[in-house]
DNA sequence: GCATTAACCACAG
DNA sequence: CTGTGGTTAATGC
């Protein structure tokens, strides 16, 4: 498999910047980059895992499927870790990861991982500050949903994007109605209702898929108050 | 009661 | 996939 060298990637988590040379060129040995298409699945919940996947570039989203239907539980960026909970604390996927546009992951053999984790207290350590982040991210937003009425969790939704996402007010929003839907726990006929009232609002400017936010402070405001 | 919120259904671009 | 209208249920003055 024709691949570039771990050692000379751009795209280095803060954890394997810790990495020895030689535990590198074990990366090095023990891992393939693979591409994929907007839309197409990475991995899959219920599937065995036998890999760490890492995120190189383009975004993905992490989701599961719940009793009634599916729920998103992360949207994330390049470069980033997508599925440790799942690889590390079980044999089976607990959730899926699928393409949001063109990307590119690393999967990274979890024997391989688990050894760097033995053996490299430093690159553990990182791994553990990027799960803990994680971890209070999912705390926020849960409790957000569980007492944030749809108007406030979709403004919330829709600052995240912008501030941690995409890094701007205007941006190409990666999902569908329907799936913001899935995120934040409610109808697509809400979340396009809502979307329009913010658009009259002069709150945002759509066009398409791009989204552009005109009034951040209201926004905000909408976000807090719930 | 009356208002608000949001889900579900249906139908049309 | 999205936008909208009608209907219905739950909840809160």
């Amino acid at each position: 498999m024709l691949m570039q060298k771990c050692k000379d990637c751009t795209t280095k988590c803060g954890a394997a910047s810790s990495l020895s040379p030689e535990q590198m060129e074990v990366m090095e040995n023990n891992s393939v980059e693979v591409h994929f298409r907007k839309g197409d699945n990475i991995f899959r919940q219920g599937a065995l895992s036998l890999n760490i996947a890492f995120l190189k570039s383009g975004i993905a989203k992490i989701h599961m499927h719940g009793p009634a239907r599916e729920k998103i539980l992360r949207i994330v960026r390049a470069p980033s870790y997508l599925g440790l909970p799942t690889s590390l604390g079980d044999k089976i996927n607990q959730f899926s990861a699928s393409a949001l546009a063109d990307t590119s992951v690393c999967f990274i053999d979890i024997s391989l991982f688990r050894m760097l984790i033995y053996n490299n207290g430093k690159f553990a350590y990182e791994i553990i500050v990027e799960l803990c982040q994680n971890e209070l991210n999912d705390y926020q937003r849960y409790t957000s949903q569980s007492q944030k009425q749809m108007t406030g969790m979709i403004a919330e939704t829709l600052l995240c994007m912008s501030e941690k996402i995409f890094k701007d007010s205007k941006f190409i929003f990666p999902l569908t109605q329907s799936e913001l839907g899935d995120m934040v726990g409610t109808s697509r006929e809400s979340v396009s209702r809502v979307l329009s009232e913010f658009s009259s609002d002069k709150i945002i400017e759509i066009s398409g898929k791009e989204i552009n936010i005109i009034n951040r402070d209201l926004l905000k405001q909408i976000s807090e108050k719930g």
